[in-house]
DNA sequence: CTAGCGTCA
DNA sequence: CTGGTGACGCTAG
């Protein structure tokens, strides 16, 4: 009783704890738990009283989970016992994991917060495949082990060898490794801290090669759409279970337990379900594989040039004092403008410029039908006052300031690196996506802001603020970008054999959108400008994807009319296309789901639904499935060939930084840009012919390489046709 | 048109 | 006072 007061104690403190040590506003911004860092000379912003007390927290939690007796604690064996226990880890039929953090929770737990400091790895050992029938108890050879999976300083550890260190090191080794079945929820959390971790001690290519089953990726691949946000949600949907309440103190780790056999009986159970839907081959050669590619590259830190981000939001700090000084003037008084209230006022009370525009409807604001300060609005008022002009310019501004400046800035903390999150299991199509930052969605064009100096001289200075051109290599390394040139339309060539965008891509290799762009803007291919080509991208996409005319019109920037026009010549011109089209929605009909090229599915339920809108819509996604998934195969097929060339080799050392969907980034050592350069084009595009997956490609693959000192800078590589040697 | 995430009212 | 939501911004095809 005393240990669980004493318990719940320390847990209030700690929480409050938390609390005062989040100077900022944003959850994730990681609280300087880096344990590189904790080195003697750094202590720093009130560390030393938080870490006693997560201690003393952490103390009482393994003093709980060491107390049970089913439990060893891998650290208080001596020697010779770990070397048995490493032993019967090789031994074990199956290894069930899942780590434990501080606060006591588990990956097994709902919603467990961002950036958990995590304490250790619970591990069952169980002997054979049986799932235990009596519902949570262990099989009579069944074992657990607690591994400690915190960091002890390089300068604290004691000098005796083997240090204790190494040894846990070595049976993590044993149980991430090993080639019996390995299942952990969320396994890729799992690996990124151990590599954390261990950074020093444990090089990421040790643990590259693992297979972890994962039941959130099987469930995921299941059924995309279906958000099943925690564990005990996907226990509810897919086993059927007696009702749990949480517990405290012994009895959690009861639970703990009871959890952990029943994620080895959800996962049988999943992995069942693969097979009989035909995923199998997709989730094990392809999604687990992703897991240490994903681990490896959360892992990584990414170098972020800080100061210049802190000016760059000094600089747009004081260009929107200005902007709001000119809008106050503008104005003829004072009005806080970002309040779209007071905005109002001033531009329809005070400025009546709705009179001035009675031939043009303006936006009103769908709950009050207010007249709208939206930017559709703003932007037909611009003509006939300033102040619309400089409220358009201040909102993107603030826009860049907070979301890119800002909010990187405050997903380094004391830091001078980030790392993303990345997630496998976000995207129905198979896509991966990135948070804190989110990598996929920094602007590709710099901003251009006037700054006014009050200095002799010149008076105007134009600066450019360019997000991507804060993120730097290290030391001698270089940013390698590769790109995979129009993947979904060229295979939007193949799906459809569609003989003349075959034809275009089979033919000597213009690009394809400035060739169309130059077609329709009737003038030379040389002539098309970015933005014209970027224009002609969006056009093709959205005719492929099936956008009405109101869309299209608005895209193309034409008359509903003209829009349809377009539409239809484009469909006629590539009449196998249309083709595709009819039959990918006839078969979703049929069968009420769709497949890629690698056979990943996803349901549409709504394909039959009455509702003629509704029903458009899974039409529309079925045929963007098809496409887009299969994109999304071939650029992780990709990620993963490459990820097992560098894990495999002991020379090559370049690691992946990013995957923006298409284009891989990878930081190379300077003097091995060439030669990775030809290596990673030249596996990409291999991957026309997959023939373990019954990949052939009619189209050749495109990827085009870059490379540069800044992800702002990248410029065009080329790469000379040889094959590199081995 | 289809996918995401982050900010804001 | 806080938390959920839908709009809109950025990205990728």
């Amino acid at each position: 009783m005393k240990a669980e007061e004493h318990c719940n104690e320390s847990a209030e403190k700690t929480s409050k704890q938390t609390a005062f040590c989040k100077p900022c506003k944003r959850q994730w911004a990681k609280c300087g738990t880096d344990p590189a860092k904790n080195g003697p000379k750094s202590f720093h912003g009130g560390a030393n009283t938080s870490e006693a007390l997560t201690q003393s927290q952490d103390g009482c939690l393994t003093a709980s989970l060491t107390s049970e007796p089913r439990v060893k604690d891998f650290g208080q064996l001596n020697p010779d016992e770990k070397m048995k226990m490493l032993e019967t880890t090789r031994q074990a039929k199956v290894l069930v994991l899942t780590m434990v953090y501080r606060d006591g929770t588990t990956q097994l737990d709902p919603e467990q917060k961002l950036t958990l400091p995590v304490c250790g790895l619970l591990v069952l050992m169980k002997s054979d495949l049986s799932c235990g029938t009596p519902e949570d108890s262990l099989g009579p050879n069944d074992s657990l082990v607690y591994l400690k999976l915190e960091h002890t300083p390089a300068w604290a550890q004691q000098q005796t060898h083997p240090s204790p260190e190494l040894f846990t090191r070595d049976m993590l080794l044993q149980v991430l490794t090993g080639s019996q079945l390995v299942v952990c929820y969320k396994a890729k959390d799992l690996l990124r801290s151990v590599l954390q971790v261990y950074r020093r001690e444990l090089n990421w290519k040790r643990v590259a090669g693992c297979h972890i089953q994962d039941p959130q990726v099987s469930a995921w691949l299941l059924d995309p759409t279906d958000p099943s946000s925690c564990f005990q949600d996907l226990l509810n949907k897919h086993c059927r279970r007696p009702h749990t309440t949480p517990a405290l103190g012994a009895q959690k780790v009861s639970q703990i337990i009871s959890g952990l056999c029943w994620l080895y009986r959800l996962n049988m159970k999943l992995c069942s379900q693969l097979q009989s839907q035909g995923l199998w081959k997709l989730y094990s050669d392809m999604e687990l594989n992703m897991i240490p590619v994903l681990a490896a590259m959360e892992s990584h830190r990414i170098h972020v040039d800080k100061e210049a981000l802190k000016k760059t939001s000094d600089l747009l700090g004081t260009k929107m004092k200005q902007l709001e000084k000119e809008a106050h003037q503008a104005a003829g008084q004072i009005f806080l403008v970002t309040s779209s209230t007071q905005l109002r006022t001033v531009l329809f009370e005070k400025l009546r410029l709705h009179e001035r525009c009675e031939n043009k409807k303006l936006p009103k604001t769908i709950n009050k039908q207010q007249q709208s300060t939206s930017e559709a609005a703003l932007l037909l008022l611009q003509d006939l006052h300033p102040l619309p002009k400089i409220i358009l310019e201040y909102r993107q501004v603030h826009k860049i300031k907070s979301t890119f400046v800002d909010g990187i800035l405050s997903c380094m903390m004391c830091k001078n690196y980030i790392s993303s999150t990345w997630h496998q299991t976000s995207a129905v199509t198979g896509r991966i996506s990135a948070k804190h930052p989110n990598f996929q969605a920094l602007p590709r064009q710099p901003l251009q802001i006037t700054k006014k100096q009050y200095v002799q001289g010149k008076e105007e200075e134009v600066v450019t603020v360019h997000p991507r051109a804060m993120f730097i290599p290290h030391e001698g390394w270089t940013f390698l970008a590769a790109d995979f040139c129009q993947v979904e339309l060229r295979l939007l060539a193949h799906l459809s054999s569609d003989p003349e965008l075959l034809r275009i891509f089979t033919s000597p290799q213009a690009d394809v959108f400035t060739m169309l762009a130059s077609q329709w803007k009737g003038v030379r291919e040389d002539e098309v400008t970015s933005e014209d080509r970027e224009h002609a991208k969006r056009i093709v996409y959205s005719v492929v994807y099936g956008a009405g005319r109101e869309r299209l019109s608005g895209i193309l920037g034409v008359s509903t009319e003209q829009a349809r026009l377009f539409q239809d010549s484009f469909l006629q011109t590539y009449r196998d296309v249309q083709a595709f089209i009819q039959r990918t929605i006839q078969q979703s009909h049929k069968q009420g789901y769709v497949l890629s090229i690698m056979g990943r599915r996803r349901n549409l339920p709504n394909i039959n639904s009455p509702d003629w809108s509704i029903r458009m819509q899974a039409e529309r996604q079925a045929v963007n499935f098809v496409v887009q998934g299969s994109a999304a195969d071939l650029c992780k097929m990709a990620m993963i060939r490459i990820f097992n060339l560098v894990s495999s080799s002991s020379s090559l050392s370049a690691r992946l930084i990013a995957q923006l969907h298409d284009e891989l980034l990878y930081e190379v050592e300077d003097s091995h840009l060439e030669q990775f350069a030809a290596l990673v084009k030249s596996t990409m595009e291999s991957l026309q012919r997959i023939d373990h997956l019954g990949v052939h490609l009619k189209v050749p693959l495109k990827v085009a390489v870059s490379s540069g000192k800044s992800w702002g800078s990248m410029s065009e590589l080329n790469i000379p046709l040889t094959f590199p040697s081995p």
